[in-house]
DNA sequence: TTTCCAATGTGATCATTATCACTGACCAGG
DNA sequence: CCTGGTCAGTGATAATGATCACATTGGAAA
């Protein structure tokens, strides 16, 4: 995909300025993206692939924030970047994913320069804020059962694929749970005729 | 205070410019100040008190965010307004309580204008983000009584009081917990001569 | 095919927190 | 100086999820 097609609310001339001065980086499934305490020195556009973001505590448990896809900025690091500090989180790609990185230098010009690109920083600040607002809501108000449906329905629906493709103990890590309980309340959701198991792979059926 | 010193980082021109067309507003304490799926039009500095924010799930359960104290701005109402869109949290006064709202119209006009205004609105939406980091952090991570703990020096912290003045019970729905939970929680930390329990109020001892 | 290992299934038990039921303590207004 | 109501203390029990121990299964590599 171009970028123009990705990010089809951008005005040419933005197009051209972040095609000149962007970097383009690859990273394969796994490949640490930023971590925990790095310092930021560029923003990330996504145009391939996908990025999970994670909280990380000191015990190196982690936990599962949210996704950003092809079309979607990092949040965290244009606030780092624009204030050359430290990520509080962790971003690895789970599958290859190519981004584009905007040096800071240019954030400022193009805020300046590019109604499209402001409208666009504030956007992407919303929808992110508005995440993790909806992660607080699962962790502090809803119990593991409804927890793991909106997991398995958030990846469904940022995949597109039915078939999920994880370990149970995959998504315990995620949830900041346990393997066993995850299968049980994988086999509940089984019984209830809403999905199918297999091994490394649940059949989701909705 | 005056702006002047609330916002020292400001231009003596952007201070006058958010004096001249801002609106000042006071709040009693219990005051609601933004509910949730009201529309923002404007975004809140509050100048004098500390505005209390909230989650709110759909059975009525309310959950503490964080606190905006005097200097600061509320990120949410930034957000919103700027985006014509509704909140996702509850804010209420906490203390007698004096805002000034910002009309969105002004906010553009601003942000090109004035470069202090445009790193206070960067330097709000990354403190706030941080906040949220924490909180989910808190509630992924910790247990009750680290969180009943990191709750206390939280309002100690801000306040500048040692004498906390709330009941268990706002304190079990803060955290969205239970009075008897909170209740048998402070009589450990009592008996560890980290506070003393009073009626209405705990004594901060630390 | 056999072997081995990771993934999964399952019972038992523990830890944390929520909930229920009730008691006592304090204090403001009559 | 009563007294009703809020606040706090406490034991018992339930619910949820974590942890431990071990069995089973499926598939890839030898």
């Amino acid at each position: 995909m171009t970028l123009k097609e990705l990010f089809p609310q951008f005005e040419t001339e933005l197009i051209l300025a972040i095609e000149k001065e962007g970097v383009t980086k690859t990273f394969t499934p796994g490949e640490v993206i930023m971590r925990t305490g790095q310092f930021i020195k560029s923003t990330i556009l996504v145009l391939k692939g996908n990025i999970k973001v994670y909280r990380q505590n000191n015990e190196g448990e982690e936990f599962l924030i949210y996704y950003i896809t092809p079309g979607q900025a990092c949040a965290v690091s244009m606030i780092c970047a624009m204030q050359a500090q430290a990520s509080e989180i962790m971003a690895i790609a789970e599958e290859d994913t190519e981004v584009l990185m905007i040096p800071v230098r240019l954030m400022d010009e193009l805020m300046v320069n590019y109604k499209s690109w402001y409208h666009f920083v504030i956007k992407t600040y919303r929808s992110r804020f508005d995440e993790l607002l909806s992660v607080v809501d699962n962790i502090a108000f809803r119990n593991m059962d409804e927890r793991l449906e909106f997991y398995l329905k958030r990846y469904v629906d940022k995949s597109g694929k039915k078939n999920i493709e994880l370990s149970h103990q995959q998504i315990a890590d995620d949830l900041n749970s346990s393997r066993e309980v995850i299968s049980r309340l994988l086999k509940k959701m089984e019984q209830q005729k809403r999905l199918t198991l297999h091994r490394n792979m649940i059949e989701w059926k909705e």
